[in-house]
DNA sequence: CTGAAAGCGCTTACAG
DNA sequence: CTGAAAGCGCTTACAG
């Protein structure tokens, strides 16, 4: 056997034609049952493989989605955010699943969103994780729907986006998270994150924590609040430093991202200042670091599984021409010490190590 | 225009044939830097992008590499090593940075190895990434190299291995960590880890072990190696009870995996001893959660982001046609204060993060 | 139920 | 430097 074997191989050694090899292998209903297995037992005899290239060529998709991550082109360029690398196994499966091979490629905030993909029938449709400053992502965003391209992103879930956005209630997290906070007592809380349309999941985390403050009746201070635009472990120290410079007393943080709460509780303990004990906090996501952070970091964790399942479904709706629509998750406080309440350390540190190995 | 644009409606915009289009996008020095030009220009123009399926079908290549992670059947279906997670970064970059496309993909450790990527032509060639009990993986690798399958995979390096592999000096690594806790004054040194050829990666770190004791003079206690055969929290905890059944006594406990030994940390704490006063704890990997763990775990680092890149350069060696080798990459000890020695927390930690986001 | 034939959109010898 | 033509390996109307 020279080379691979093509359908013509098969059909020779079975004594039929190409084009029977070829329905048979689909699985039309068009071919006997006699014949179909044996053209499957020749096939796989041989290994034979449908070359995929030139079925995609024939048939005009490529059964491919392709998964996009976006990253700053100031970060490292190992960097991976965690919370989307979680979400990798859930979307790798359902692809699987699904029959669909999954493309992966990490992008540059600043390229041009590679419809790319699409135009050159790599992808039948795309996965977008993480877009940076949403008010610079929608106008991409738009143009990729004007361009009839097939995809669905991670990010908040509101009316009037553009294309489909699968995200977890935001609103709901922070309300319910910043109600625990208050629940401990807690009544000056500071908020750190960017709370504008650049950053519509931070700001919805916002939203929901000065929900549960007015329906407490606890004032809301505008001082209270820091703008931190992405997520990391040195913004949200400088969060604090600077909470701390304009002179504002606090007794918890409500960091919007995890990453953002190490580091305030960083900062916290280089003041002097005890976690929980004389500042209480939280943050939102639950990476996996979460669980071992000191002391062990009280979160709202997405459902990153349930994330990965969902953007997938869309997507193929999508590209299936079947109705789809944008989905929020639910989003669930998990509870450790950082919030001053000892948590079920024990149970929820496995589960993040699970979550996390 | 309707549907996609084809090298066929640049050409007649162009005024020249279909071929001299081809040739012009693909960079051939066969067309004047004129007509080029016009090409160039007039494709960017119609968004025009060379079909893929089309391109490949004819040149009988994908431009596409295939990333295998294997996993364990029976783990839990979200699960995705958090070591193997990191080298995702710098393999997807060493690839766009290639021109070549990433498919991943996750398998069960009982499949098939796919070569289906290869044959069906989806691939031209695969990285794997975790498998198993590698005497039942070698048959596996040797049935690909026959197959004449282009592939590298991370793991031991070792003469007589099939195809070529990847990895970190696991001897070396072994070594020097056994000396640091010597140095520290550690006599009777706990080894939790499979040490056999079921796993050569442990039994390579088991090694340096050895060599760093006896190059001290202290004698190699068979009762204080506890097999492992996989890397998990609770093989970790359940080594820890494994020895003190044994009534061994052991003043560090060197586990093969960070994974393990955090798992082991917390046999300890729950024995009532304390790491590192009673127990020095050490483990292997670096892993993001090992700088978050109580107290921060001295471990083993392995260079992530070489080793994707030295798997993608060893792949299109082996691709091209080109001599290729396996390669062994440096280890680095990260000292943390589960050792007992207070290493350079803050520093560490910071480092961590970053690689963690 | 099966076969002959067209065609998916390229790339690349071959001829000029 | 350019064009006409063959062909990569399939899928799928079309005809029987």
């Amino acid at each position: 056997m020279k080379g691979k074997p093509t359908s013509f191989d098969i059909a020779y050694q079975a004594g039929v034609s190409q084009s029977t090899v070829s329905r048979a292998l689909r699985g039309s209903p068009l071919v006997s049952a006699e014949t179909r297995k044996r053209i499957q037992a020749i096939a796989k005899q041989l290994n034979y493989k449908v070359d995929k290239n030139a079925s995609n060529l024939r048939r005009q998709h490529s059964v491919t989605l392709a998964l996009l991550l976006f990253e700053d082109a100031t970060s490292d360029a190992a960097l991976v955010n965690p919370f989307f690398l979680s979400m990798l196994g859930s979307i790798t499966r359902a692809c699987a699943r699904e029959g669909y091979d999954l493309l992966i490629s990490f992008q540059q905030l600043s390229d041009d969103w590679h419809a790319d993909f699409q135009d050159s029938h790599k992808a039948d449709g795309l996965i977008l994780l993480g877009y940076g400053d949403f008010e610079v992502a929608r106008h991409k965003l738009e143009k990729l729907v004007e361009q009839g391209t097939q995809f669905v992103y991670w990010g908040a879930v509101e009316p009037g986006q553009p294309g489909i956005s699968v995200g977890c209630d935001n609103v709901q997290g922070g309300r319910a998270v910043t109600e625990h906070l208050l629940s401990l007592g807690r009544r000056r809380i500071a908020f750190v994150g960017d709370a504008s349309p650049h950053c519509p999941e931070f700001f919805d985390r916002y939203r929901g924590h000065c929900e549960a403050l007015r329906a407490a009746g606890v004032p809301v201070v505008p001082a209270l609040q820091v703008e931190a635009m992405d997520s990391s472990e040195k913004l949200g120290h400088a969060a604090v430093r600077m909470l701390q410079e304009r002179g504002q007393k606090f007794d918890a943080v409500f960091a919007a991202s995890d990453l953002l709460a190490i580091g305030a509780m960083r900062a916290l303990e280089e003041s002097g200042l005890r976690v929980p004990e004389d500042v209480a906090v939280v943050g939102f996501d639950d990476i996996p670091v979460a669980a071992f952070a000191s002391p062990p970091l009280t979160t709202v964790q997405q459902d990153t599984r349930a994330a990965g399942e969902v953007l997938v479904q869309r997507l193929l709706q999508l590209i299936r021409g079947e109705p789809s629509e944008s989905t929020m998750l639910p989003a669930r406080v998990i509870v450790r010490r950082s919030c001053g309440q000892p948590g079920d350390t024990d149970a929820t540190r496995m589960a993040q190590l699970r979550r996390a190995s």
